[in-house]
DNA sequence: TCGACGCATGGT
DNA sequence: ACCATGCGTCGA
């Protein structure tokens, strides 16, 4: 049938322009290079099991480039799946044991648990060929989507077969229900598994895989943290707690390693968080109740994506976002979303204006709260890199009254989160938005964009400057001034960062003897010991004068309910860290009068109501040839000790 | 499960 | 002083 050397796509009304007929949403497939649809039936080769890869292209735009099919192997897919999700959720792995051993399992190294003849060697894509296809593009899911039946479909395909009116599971015909059916999400975990194993083939001798989703607590030095008086409504009153990266608060563009000293490796895309307070400390967006980041006569540097307005409409690499205001929220309502007047491009609606006309990358956060995006991720809030945005207006919204509007096109080097590529955005062209037809107040950025891609290094990058910061840092950036131009200019605000950076978080000072526990909050030594004191971790338990056995106490770290009794018994102090503060002191003292608070350290540091050894140890914080490896240090911390120390000693 | 309510913070 | 796409509790 098909073996005609013309192959054709299918045309603007659906219709096959080769048979004439218009296939069934099964039975079309879509380029993921010019997204035009095509007729499986008429298509000379059909991708009928596509093993390496997870996107077709279309005779257009492959010419012969339809690779070979693979044999599926049926079964084990899903043991796989379930393999990585116990990987994943098993909190007493660190992230890097939890890629070694993701890796181990991809690499074919799985570790026999159950104990079934386990003979076939088969890569991963090739068992992933089996049982995890799309019903209907017999593809690997693209943006995957999982049914309550456990069937997995690509978004795209489930969305084309809702919109027919189905409402029964393609593969099993189980009911689907009707949440499901409006609200599809994205199946983060089914995304992993297929980009890990895209990259286990395509580059098997890679070094460990990034790890993209998910941190952990363990990984968080410290959580926000609650007022004394507004403990009792715990988080809903919190305060913000410490900020770790480096970066100024009006820093456009991704955050990189060099601006996260906790953790050397930047904010990632797909990274995720509780909730706005912990996105804010890591600064992928910092108010944490308003949806945008900016300054109307500067840009915006963020937005959120919440579904706090019902107006945007989100499609992944491209969305429709809605400005701030139109409000009435006086007497304290935070849940009005009655519109009660017009927006206007001012506050923040100007400064995302600005950010359109710059052309400046515009850091994208999506929050769970966003019920009807299938891009939202299920539980708290995510990173999902920059945006550009391409042009905005203004227009009569879904209650009547005028809202600005922003089209986000996605410019990240660093593949969203929902899609299985393994390269991040290329430039594509602008969707086509009907309501710009009755748009007003159209803008559209005319000078050549700040942030844009590169055709020679193939990826995106400042083309222009980016604006020069007009703030502090908030982390303890001793590089800011060379980043910002600006910087430190009064030796008072070095003090309140030292004291921002190093506070204690039982005494909220700068810390004294800082000790560093497993789970990396950090305390004063004495506070630590206070907190505890009378407490021991092993318990005697006597009955009638006879030993039973001894029983350990869990003590719990102030900061979190990690069990740090053991740590407890030999509590270190952590000299490298209290060398930093010890010459971030010395610095601030000699750049201001020294006649203000002379005394304050020794104060602290004689209130000796404990051991005296690290006083001790105090004078000899320069050599550290007797320096003993501190057993509860994680190496990424210690490198950001020297790394903060080293350029402290350059500054000097 | 969802809306109303009330208290928070931080930035403009 | 005002504004903001939050958060937890309570009750229907």
């Amino acid at each position: 049938m098909a073996h005609d050397s013309i192959q054709l796509p299918c045309g603007g009304d659906g219709a096959c322009m080769r048979c004439k007929v218009t296939p069934p949403a099964e039975e079309t497939l879509t380029c993921s290079t010019c997204a035009t649809p095509w007729h499986v039936a008429c298509l000379a080769s059909k991708p009928e099991t596509l093993a390496s890869t997870l996107q077709w292209h279309c005779p257009d735009c492959s010419g012969d480039a339809l690779l070979s099919a693979a044999a599926a192997v049926d079964g084990s897919s899903s043991e796989l799946f379930a393999a990585i999700k116990a990987i994943e959720a098993d909190e007493s792995l660190t992230e890097k044991e939890k890629a070694k051993k993701r890796q181990e399992l991809l690499g074919g190294k799985v570790e026999e648990d159950g104990g079934n003849g386990n003979e076939e060697k088969s890569s991963v894509l090739d068992v992933l060929d089996g049982s995890l296809n799309c019903s209907f593009c017999m593809q690997l899911p693209d943006r995957p989507v999982t049914t309550p039946c456990g069937h997995n479909f690509c978004l795209k395909c489930f969305q084309k077969w809702i919109g027919q009116g189905k409402r029964t599971c393609a593969k099993c015909r189980a009911t689907i229900p009707p949440k499901m059916a409006s609200q599809p999400r994205i199946n983060s975990t089914l995304v992993s598994v297929i980009r890990m194993a895209k990259l286990s083939k395509s580059n098997a001798a890679a070094g460990p895989l990034k790890v993209y989703h998910f941190i952990h607590n363990q990984d968080r030095p410290d959580k926000a943290f609650t007022t004394e008086r507004a403990q009792k409504a715990g988080k809903a009153n919190a305060a913000s707690g410490k900020i770790f990266v480096t970066v100024p608060p009006d820093h456009f563009g991704p955050i990189t390693a060099e601006n996260d000293p906790a953790r050397n490796q930047g904010v990632l895309v797909g990274e995720c968080w509780e909730d706005r307070l912990e996105c804010r400390q890591w600064g992928a967006h910092l108010p944490h109740v308003a949806g945008i980041a900016g300054q109307s006569n500067y840009g915006a540097q963020s937005v959120a994506l919440s579904g706090g307005y019902e107006d945007d409409e989100d499609h992944g690499e491209w969305f429709l976002y809605t400005g701030s205001g139109g409000r009435d929220l006086s007497g304290n309502k935070r849940t009005n979303k009655e519109q009660s007047f017009d927006q206007k491009f001012e506050k923040m609606n100007e400064a995302l204006r600005v950010s359109c006309k710059k052309g400046y990358p515009v850091r994208v956060v999506r929050s769970h709260k966003e019920k009807r995006s299938s891009y939202a991720p299920e539980k708290g809030v995510r990173y999902d890199g920059v945006y550009r945005i391409e042009k905005c207006w203004r227009n009569v919204g879904i209650q009547g009254f005028k809202v600005c509007r922003y089209l986000f096109v996605r410019c990240d080097n660093e593949p969203a989160p929902w899609t299985s590529d393994e390269h991040g955005d290329r430039p594509r062209p602008l969707p086509t938005i009907p309501e710009l037809k009755k748009a007003v107040d159209i803008f559209e950025r005319k000078e050549s964009p700040s942030w844009d891609f590169d055709e020679e290094g193939s990826q995106w990058k400042w083309k222009r400057a980016p604006p020069p910061s007009k703030k502090p840092a908030n982390g303890a950036d001793l590089e800011e001034g060379k980043r910002t131009g600006k910087g430190i200019r009064k030796a008072r605000n070095t003090k309140e960062r030292l004291l921002k950076e190093f506070g204690c978080l039982i005494c909220r000072q700068v810390m004294n003897l800082p000790v560093t526990t497993p789970c990396a909050h950090n305390f004063c030594k004495s506070c630590l010991e206070a907190a505890f004191a009378g407490k021991t971790s092993i318990r005697e338990r006597n009955n009638g004068g006879r030993a039973l056995r001894t029983q350990k106490n869990v003590l719990n770290c102030p900061s979190c309910p990690t069990d740090i009794s053991d740590f407890l018994q030999h509590l270190q102090v952590n000299r490298e860290l209290m060398d930093v503060i010890e010459s971030l002191k010395q610095k601030s003292n000699e750049n201001e009068e020294p006649a203000e608070e002379p005394s304050e350290e020794h104060m602290n540091g004689s209130e000796g109501n404990t051991d005296f050894s690290c006083d001790g140890e105090t004078g000899t914080k320069n050599e550290n040839a007797d320096h003993s490896p501190l057993p509860d240090c994680e190496p990424e911390r210690s490198s950001k000790r020297s790394k903060v120390d080293t350029s402290q000693v350059a500054a000097e």
